[in-house]
DNA sequence: AAATGTGAAGTTGTTCACAGCT
DNA sequence: AGCTGTGAACAACTTCACATTT
């Protein structure tokens, strides 16, 4: 699929798969400048990454050029510039919905915060009293949801609800400003277009693997 | 990518994207049984599953011919041809490894159990006392991951350790015999052609989604 | 009449090979 | 000499349109 940008943004369109490539590239950078390493190759950086040369070559010429021929990329630079392509140089709130079993190990999930995003709240219908000690955002009742994510300018949310719910609560995600979703609950959802929604089924990725290791 | 599969398998190459949407149409198939529905149309079904019905019947054929002519395809039987090659009819056994904050989430997920997989056991350095109550595995220390993977035939594991660990342990797994993996540490594993991994890397999602967001 | 199965066309994404800088 | 940037070839995947079957 072909990213469709909206009419305000100047990007060009950028590949799906390229974006994702994007975050795998900015890791392995981030590993060579804490290695003190300056500058690399296509190679050297495709072959941390697990792709090929040209294919990473490709993917940075989506946005520009960076390298330098006979030398190869700056380090320090191309982890600038792809870090402001994805929006992750300034911390992107997040709200989550649903703090079932996934939805608690998400909120004490070290990943996020690393890679500079901050769930600042999560919502559910029962607030049950937390004795997670590893969780620290605070638990607010559904009915909150709406205000607090306008009032917060919250863009992004990440979804841990039941399937049935999963539409109605996205619906008001959308309606009070939300943008961009990660969805965990197996629900195709029908958003506008100019709504993200990452889905992320993990029993799906396990069925998937289970057909290539055979019956 | 075109699916490989090992020479023993006499299954037509399937792309790697139909075997990941036939795990959808599984679980839509699945709701229309529960809602005593007989049959349906690869229109129906696709609409139901978010894709166009070209591609679902495309799909579909890739390992065989399953409708009737002006009437559509046989709910049951479809369920049943679709989880016979996914291989998800029979209890596929897993382990876990890395009992943190994540690991102990999908230990107690229902979604895997639903979907007629087992976590039967979980490994961790440290064997902590388990004062979760909703988990109900055994976790065993490292040392006993090599010998209980081979004994009990184990040949999928999913991986949540951190990434500093992942190479090492997923060395010991393929060596006991697992050749399916699901990595949810952020490092490109480096495993033999008959091995699959399925990486899932949710801050990679969450950053992928904060492209399309926006600044 | 209705809906599948499929060759062919179209689209997107990947790899190659090499021209062009530094 | 070495490595990037890129047009062109290639491969994979999706969609279309319609012949075919019930």
């Amino acid at each position: 699929m072909p990213v469709k940008k909206n009419v305000k943004s100047q990007k060009v369109d950028i590949p799906r798969k390229t974006v994702y490539r994007l975050s795998i590239y900015l890791r392995c950078l981030q590993r060579l400048l804490e290695n003190g390493i300056k500058t690399v190759s296509s190679e050297a950086l495709a072959v941390a990454a697990g792709v090929k040369s040209p294919q990473l070559r490709k993917d940075l010429t989506y946005f520009g050029q960076f390298g330098t021929r006979g030398l190869g990329y700056d380090v320090d630079q191309l982890i600038q510039m792809i870090s402001n392509l994805l929006g992750t140089n300034h911390l992107q709130p997040v709200v989550l919905i649903g703090v079932g079993n996934l939805g608690r190990a998400l909120l004490s999930y070290r990943g996020f915060a690393k890679e500079g995003f901050g769930i600042i709240a999560a919502f559910d219908v029962v607030v049950k009293k937390q004795n997670d000690k590893r969780v620290k955002q605070d638990v607010y009742p559904m009915e909150k949801l709406k205000e607090f994510v306008s009032q917060n300018m919250v863009r992004m949310a990440i979804l841990c609800v039941p399937p049935e719910e999963a539409q109605e609560v996205v619906n008001d995600l959308v309606e009070a400003g939300v943008t961009g979703v990660m969805n965990f609950a197996p629900t195709v959802l029908q958003v506008p277009d100019e709504v993200t929604v990452n889905n992320v089924n993990l029993a799906i990725e396990l069925e998937n693997l289970s057909y290539f290791v055979g019956h």
